[in-house]
RNA sequence: GCCGAAGUGGCGGAAUGGCAUACGCGGUGGUCUCAAAAACCACUGGAGGUUGCUCCUUGUGGGUUCGAAUCCCACCUUCGGCACCA
């Protein structure tokens, strides 16, 4: 057969061109249409680093395929793109080398605007939104007003990480390591508090968890989302000192309060100083200054050991009326809650491990669930030791006889349940020798002496028990309290303590009540006596928005000495930043230091003001691009034009990394709640669909970095192989949520793909010499519409590693049929026409190019995507597995619509089949239409 | 510790109750060439074999089922998030 050579596919040539001709016709220019339903699919916004790298790449490319699909089906999809062009890199670049972060921005954004069209994504370039811009800051300055009206913003100290070397604030990313050292010098940060803006996020907590369960965002992200906002139910129980102070407290297990046998203060505590008695002040004084220095996260360390001291005062449990200790300790955080707890050391791990570090009182008021307990039977405490032994076999107890230190053997017993317990107990009472004692700890605490059984059921049971022990054994003169008695055996560790719900005990006229509506009884009765009451709290903090930092939108607003704190008016914006500031560090923002930027005069007065010098955190800015996008740099009262809103609004598919999960993710949620009830959109979500794409790894597996040495430059491969290869090959690595490794091998095969496509459709084959059987037609069209089917199922799921799979499998499958007589058949160029078609949102440039060879109208992006016919998917010939026992024996051709009778019968016939039937009876048959036959015998 | 994701050939991965290892990479052999590269063709999980076949294999151990990578239980490993949150 005589072939003619198709012209070389030169990528680099024929993406420039078809890039030209898409903007020259205006190709993704969008418009609002009411006959096609619309679809904005947004990636996002990306930092203008400098450079496009191969992570862009990962997270746009298949970003814009999906895209490109959606609008081939029949949506008028709006992709937009802009820059978040605020931030550090541009202030330290500035720092570093002197250059100005206005001009590092913006010839960064210049740079990248170029290689983001090499990648031929479809762009709404005349939607672009630039976050640096006025008109875009002054949209930004307004929000921040409009929240400051809403009564959303508000101004308070916080602490903020210093680097005193550097003399300067800094950004949590900034801060590296356990020991949290600066990033740049490597001193330890410390901590300053700061006058600083917060947006009351809080407010919409609830709003924020509830919306989870409408939007389609993965299990993951949502799970996040949860977990940072951290809604727990309990009450707010008041607890008064002995002098009558009230001190609250939130506890999610207000069914405990009867075996609140302390309370703890957080350090910053207001009532601290007052409470504390003279002889306790020194001592608190040094905690308290000590704890100061701590940053929050060297507090926060889980495995450090507890520390704490007393106050000397005394506070009254409202339940029991006991009088408990009042302590302050670093465990307790004062951001959370109301800053104090009640400690119940016998259901809480922290609260124990503090009560026995410092010999407080631990007193059980839950049963335990399991109803395990375990009782340590020492050598020569019971009058016959086997014989006792011998007793528990017989009662089916569990013991094992172990030394017990360097005194003999004792037995080390387990024990289940009630009855099994109590009747312990009586046998022990029996067994035990005078000048002895035995103890049941775990679901039961019981101190069995030889004329008494005392239970550890108060405070004050615990000091009669402790003291009778001391007589008898005086080893434990040390122990503070019976729990740090029994702490010290290893063996009973695992059954002191337990914080499961359970029957209530020990808790006056609550004893018995179960553990299900434990709670629920306690809290009402709180309520009704007027000591607390139901309450809810969240994990979830105000967002902290200022920064010490020139490049960012300037907070606009103004302190006057007669009038107070105003924001500018609105007719006023944008506050403009000046270009004319010293970037040296100082450890306030370089606007401080601008006398013409700070004076400036009170809009109510007209007296001498100043401005607020601190600029906004750059998550404002990307907590409304997508709104922005819609009508950028809108010139009328409200941030972007309602009309265009309306149509485009909400986002239908939002992609991007979950490193945004709790961040950026939840502040954009916030601030769509927050225009809504500003009137501005009538929807509470901004995203209804989100997919999180995993990370592209270097080609050793590990995360790229100019240290690693790992670091793939797109545009090498661009030029080279081409944007189209770069965009399959990445899409082709796996599945897109799961991130992968680059291979520079692997992007070779993909280019041998697309050259193998490119083949079978340009290079042409002498026409066949005979007709082409019905059969072989019928099998190229079965093959054909099979793919679109997978195609199209896989690209909708965003699954494009299956279903270039697929696009291969076709390709691979024509390149056979090619040299058969169904070339040039009506089917042939049906073949020819889908695998352009269906390549088109992966590989555009080369699919807009084939698609021209083959005669169809511009553009292929224009196009209907391909429907599949089932009758032409559906296979005639099916292969029907036969299995024996669950094996396969046998692999039979029969027709598709075989009857279950034939079927069966078939596989029975088959000389495998039999020789494994033998002799045997069949017991079982088992027949799935279409699949198999399984005999069992 | 809690929450989440994942574990399948030499490698990336496919298959979510019915042929395990699709597709691609790598490897081996071949065609073409003076030669090489490229391209193309064939083979490629392991072990055995009487080669028109068998056994083993989806992190480990159990279970459900005629049948399990897939469902259930327990555990191990890796990665991500949160973490003294009362």
């Amino acid at each position: 057969m005589v072939k003619t050579k198709a012209p070389k596919y030169q990528p680099h040539d024929l993406e420039t061109k078809w890039q030209a001709r898409w903007e020259a016709t205006g190709l993704y220019r969008t418009t609002r249409d009411d006959d096609r339903p619309k679809h904005y699919a947004l990636t996002m916004l990306p930092y203008p680093s400098g450079d496009l790298h191969i992570g862009h790449w990962y997270a746009m490319a298949p970003s814009d395929a999906k895209a490109r699909f959606m609008r081939m089906n029949g949506y008028n999809v709006f992709f937009p793109i802009g820059f978040d062009a605020f931030g550090l890199p541009a202030e330290n670049a500035a720092i570093k080398r002197g250059i100005h972060p206005k001009k590092w921005t913006m010839d960064n954004i210049a740079r990248m605007r170029i290689q983001l069209r090499q990648m031929g994504a479809m762009w709404a370039w005349d939607h672009e939104a630039v976050s640096c811009l006025p008109e875009y800051y002054k949209w930004t300055q307004w929000f921040f007003i409009k929240l400051y009206e809403m009564g959303l913003a508000y101004k308070k100290f916080a602490p903020v990480d210093f680097c005193p070397k550097c003399n300067t604030t800094l950004a949590r990313e900034q801060v590296w390591g356990e020991d949290r050292h600066c990033e740049r010098c490597s001193t330890p940060v410390v901590k300053r508090e700061l006058n600083q803006w917060f947006f009351k996020i809080t407010a919409y907590a609830d709003e924020l968890l509830d919306g989870l369960d409408k939007i389609e965002w993965p299990e993951r992200v949502k799970a996040m989302q949860r977990n940072w906002i951290g809604r727990s139910e309990g009450a707010q129980v008041t607890f008064r000192t002995e002098r009558g102070d009230p001190l609250s407290v939130f506890t999610t297990r207000p069914d405990t309060l009867w075996g609140a046998t302390f309370m703890v203060l957080a350090p910053e505590h207001p009532l601290v100083l007052e409470l504390t008695t003279p002889e306790q002040r020194q001592q608190v004084d040094d905690y308290r200054r000590q704890a100061a220095r701590q940053s929050e996260i060297e507090r926060q360390a889980t495995d450090k050991e507890k520390t704490g001291v007393f106050t000397g005062a005394y506070a009254i449990n409202p339940v029991s009326g006991k009088r408990i200790p009042i302590w302050i300790a670093d465990y307790v955080m004062m951001s959370y809650g109301t800053g104090a707890i009640m400690a119940v050391p016998a259901h809480d791990e922290r609260d124990f491990e503090f009560a026995v570090k410092f010999g407080l009182p631990i007193v059980p008021v839950i049963q335990r669930p399991d109803g395990a307990a375990k009782s340590l039977v020492s050598p020569g405490s019971v009058r016959d030791m086997a014989g006792f032994a011998e007793w528990l076999t017989t009662n089916g107890i569990g013991y094992e006889q172990a030394p017990v230190g360097s005194l003999g053997d004792g037995l080390y017993v387990t024990l289940h349940g009630a009855d099994q317990i109590e009747r312990y107990i009586a046998q022990m009472r029996a067994s035990i020798l005078p000048g002895n004692w035995n103890e049941v700890v775990g679901s039961r605490f019981a101190f069995v002496f030889d004329d008494a059984v005392w239970d550890l059921d108060s405070v004050e049971a615990g000091e009669c028990i402790l003291a009778r022990c001391k007589s008898i054994y005086p080893p434990v003169w040390r122990n503070r309290t019976v729990m740090e008695m029994l702490h010290s055996l290893p063996f009973y560790r695992d059954v002191l303590l337990h914080a499961e719900y359970g029957e209530m005990i020990n808790s006056g006229e609550f004893t018995g009540t179960p553990g299900a509506e434990a709670r629920s009884k306690v809290i009402k009765w709180l309520s009704e006596k007027g000591l607390g009451h139901a309450e809810v709290n969240y994990r979830l903090r105000d967002w902290l928005i200022s920064r010490q930092r020139y490049w960012g939108a300037p907070i606009p607003m103004i302190y006057c000495e007669h009038c107070g704190t105003m924001p500018v008016p609105i007719s006023d914006l944008p506050v403009l930043l000046p270009d004319d500031v010293d970037f040296m560090p100082t450890g306030e923002s370089p606007l401080k230091y601008n006398e013409a930027f700070r004076n400036t005069t009170c809009p109510r007065c007209g007296g001498p003001a100043e401005r607020e010098t601190d600029t906004m955190d750059t998550f404002m800015c990307s907590s409304w691009y997508h709104y922005a996008y819609v009508s950028p740099y809108y010139k009328g009262d409200v941030p972007f034009d309602p009309l265009e809103g309306k149509y485009w609004l909400p986002v239908d598919q939002y992609t991007g990394g979950v490193e945004h999960a709790t961040m950026h993710l939840m502040y954009t949620r916030f601030f769509t709640k927050a225009m809504r009830d500003m009137g501005l959109v009538d929807f509470d979500e901004p995203m209804l669909r989100l997919f999180t794409q995993g990370t592209i790894l270097g080609e050793d597996n590990e995360k790229m970095s100019k240290s690693r040495g790992n670091v793939v430059n797109p545009d090498d491969y661009v030029s080279t192989l081409g944007a189209d290869t770069v965009r399959a090959f990445l899409m082709f690595i796996g599945p897109w949520e799961l991130g992968g490794s680059w291979s520079s091998t692997g992007i070779e095969g993909l280019h041998r793909f697309i050259n193998r496509i490119w083949n079978v459709v340009l290079e042409k084959n002498d026409a066949p010499t005979e007709p082409a059987q019905d059969a072989e037609v019928a099998e190229l069209r079965r093959c054909t519409h099979k793919t679109i089917k997978i195609v199209t199922d896989d690209i909708r799921a965003f699954k494009f590693n299956t279903a270039l799979a697929a696009l291969m499998q076709f390709n691979n499958y024509l390149v056979k049929a090619k040299e058969s007589n169904v070339y040039q058949t009506e089917a042939w160029q049906e073949a020819l026409r889908t695998l352009t078609l269906l390549i088109a949102p992966l590989t555009p440039h080369l699919a807009e190019e084939l698609w021209e060879h083959l005669g169809g109208a511009y553009s292929v992006h224009q196009q209907a995507w391909p429907s599949y016919d089932p009758m032409l998917a559906a296979d005639e010939v099916i292969t029907l597995i036969v299995q024996v026992n669950g094996k396969v024996r046998a692999r039979l051709q029969v027709p598709a619509d075989i009857a279950e009778a034939d079927a069966k019968a078939l596989a029975l016939a088959n000389d495998n089949v039999k020789m494994y039937l033998a002799d045997k009876s069949v017991h079982k048959l088992v027949y799935v239409p279409g699949k198999l036959v399984s005999i069992v015998i």
